[in-house]
DNA sequence: TACATATGATCAT
DNA sequence: TGATCCTATGTAA
């Protein structure tokens, strides 16, 4: 279940079984055929993650690019499975699988379903999309001015700005949720009366809260002393978010009911009274 | 068997 | 704004 940490993270340890080795590569479902036998045979050049995009760099048996970059957006549904041994046989859904073929790490099978976008394209495919995506603050090189500026140019609310994958790449409906609360700011503020402080603080929440999530593969952003515990391996369940899903449960910091609607069919939650309208 | 649900995004109207 | 696409899972019938 995909934000841009569970993305980067695929990426991660993705490189670790496919950088640098051979791979075949098939469509169990028969969607992803032809796409599947360019890629079958060949060799994984890189992987990257941009936003909620991952991108694999393709390249011949003898490690020669070939010009393919697939290209995967795991949508609301997508999911990979990896199986360092034996796997399974592939569910109904699965469009692609990878299998490592040769060297260390051969064997692991890698399967892919579910996903919005499984495809091919080429580095000019990958600097469009780059183009079009907002600041990730999962990049080290990523320039938070860009967000702040990206705020200060709408006045939609800002909770529907966090959404927005040109304002912020990787950004999801569980953490805009929890950065609007751990900022103090009512998601229906719009977005240009945030101010540069404000807007830098999200920024900064986000790099924090992505690169945790990213490490454990788990959206937890509750501070444990905030529920009265000491460590974050303490949280129990329903103690790890301040307020997504959390409708009408105590609000962890001050006991309010959390409020829930949904404006652009995406549920939004928030503490009336740690984020005052 | 049916239905609801989900951390997403696009396209048509 | 609504319809649509993508899949797996859990619960109800």
């Amino acid at each position: 279940m995909p934000e841009g940490h569970t993305i980067h993270r695929h990426a991660r340890l993705q490189r670790r079984h496919l950088v640098d080795r051979r791979v075949a590569a098939w469509s169990p479902q028969g969607r992803f055929v032809d796409g599947a036998a360019r890629l079958d045979g060949g060799r994984v050049l890189a992987i990257d993650a941009v936003g909620k995009h991952l991108f694999y760099t393709w390249g011949d048996a003898g490690g020669t690019p070939t010009g393919d970059v697939l290209h995967v957006h795991l949508g609301l549904f997508g999911r990979f499975r990896t199986f360092v041994d034996d796997p399974p046989p592939p569910t109904d859904g699965t469009r692609l699988a990878l299998r490592v073929v040769e060297g260390e790490g051969g064997g692991t099978t890698i399967y892919l379903a579910g996903a919005t976008t499984v495809e091919l394209t080429d580095p000019d495919g990958v600097e469009a999309v780059r183009d079009r995506l907002g600041p990730d603050p999962l990049d080290p090189r990523a320039d938070p001015a860009r967000f702040a500026a990206a705020l200060r140019r709408r006045s939609t609310p800002v909770c529907e700005a966090l959404l927005d994958q040109k304002a912020i790449a990787g950004i999801g409906n569980v953490y805009r949720a929890e950065l609007l609360f751990r900022a103090g700011i009512h998601p229906d503020v719009p977005a240009k009366e945030l101010g540069e402080p404000a807007a830098q603080a999200i920024w900064d929440d986000a790099v924090h809260l992505l690169r945790l999530g990213e490490r454990s593969g788990r959206i937890v952003t509750v501070e444990p002393e905030d529920v009265g515990r000491r460590r974050r391996s303490d949280l129990r369940r329903g103690e790890q978010r301040y307020v997504y899903k959390r409708a009408d449960r105590p609000c962890h910091r001050c006991g309010t009911p959390i409020r829930a609607w949904t404006p652009r069919s995406r549920t939004v939650w928030a503490c009336p009274s740690c984020q005052p309208a």
